[in-house]
DNA sequence: TGTAACCCTACTAATTCTATATACGTAAAA
DNA sequence: TTTTACGTATATAGAATTAGTAGGGTTACA
């Protein structure tokens, strides 16, 4: 499962590329509109600016824009910086990697090779998809159930 | 990831399920072979017991076989009954749903559909790879290896 | 009836998650 | 140049989860 802090990071980053670039948005601007703690906000978008994501302005009329574009931004390096590994075991992370402490070979464990499908078809998801397809999606989603009306 | 325990789980029953049907396997003899702390392992095959997964013989030359066959039992369900829900978040799980805090309109959330998407390709691997197919791939796995020296 | 096996409950140490508190640094405006 | 509105940094803390341990109890076979 996804931890909060990177649901959090994910729901900020898209409410920061939904508005327009000129003006920096505020910490206390996302905090309120997305309903994520403040502190714990402030702490999760350092790390997102620290990994190149975002860039802020401080003093007044300071806060937060993106630094790369929305379309440039995929989920699963936002997941993986936030929470880690997104396979299931170790032993197939190519960022993450370590070895089985039990599996003697790795390379004919079984439960290895399917963990690996695995992996492979989340990743393909998760990188493929960027902050813009996110936006478009919800733009979508809102549009058919309006017309199922 | 995956926790230790959904690993033991799954390690010690392709153990069992590679065995013959006839004679009880001892929890000592799985914890010895596969490094599998023995109390820890206690715990887990009783849960697969009760799961239906897994039938024990108690007193002398007692010990556990399957109950179900290998070709019925899926990754996946071990999976879900160890660690909970596979999906990234719990909104899109078929057996551990919950709404979400924050989302206000789960029908219209864009990264509620991609976290839909990543499920569906996930569970469809996982159920679909049974204890035999495991103990498949690791043969072919190991003849493949042999033919490449 | 002894003993080798599984069964069961409770406990705990370590880690991770989800924050909160406090103090400090910086930039723009008055 | 002082004030105010921001971000930055570090420390800490409660709750939950993980990964076991301890210590018996119960069952069934020889």
């Amino acid at each position: 499962m996804l931890s909060k802090k990177a649901k959090y990071a994910l729901k900020a980053l898209e409410y920061i590329a939904k508005q327009s670039d000129i003006n920096p948005i505020l910490i206390s601007e996302i905090s309120e509109a997305q309903n994520i703690p403040k502190k714990f906000l402030e702490a999760i978008l350092l790390e997102l600016k620290r990994a190149g994501i975002l860039k802020s302005k401080k003093g007044k009329f300071g806060g937060y824009n993106l630094q790369q574009s929305a379309e440039e931004v995929n989920l699963g390096f936002v997941i993986r910086l936030i929470d880690g590994p997104i396979s299931l075991i170790a032993c197939v992370s190519d960022k993450y990697y370590e070895p089985c402490a039990e599996c003697e070979n790795e390379a004919t464990c079984g439960l290895r090779s399917v963990v690996s499908e695995v992996r492979e078809a989340t990743t393909a998801i998760l990188t493929k998809v960027t902050l813009a397809d996110l936006i478009k999606r919800e733009l979508r989603l809102k549009k058919s159930k309006a017309t199922k009306k």
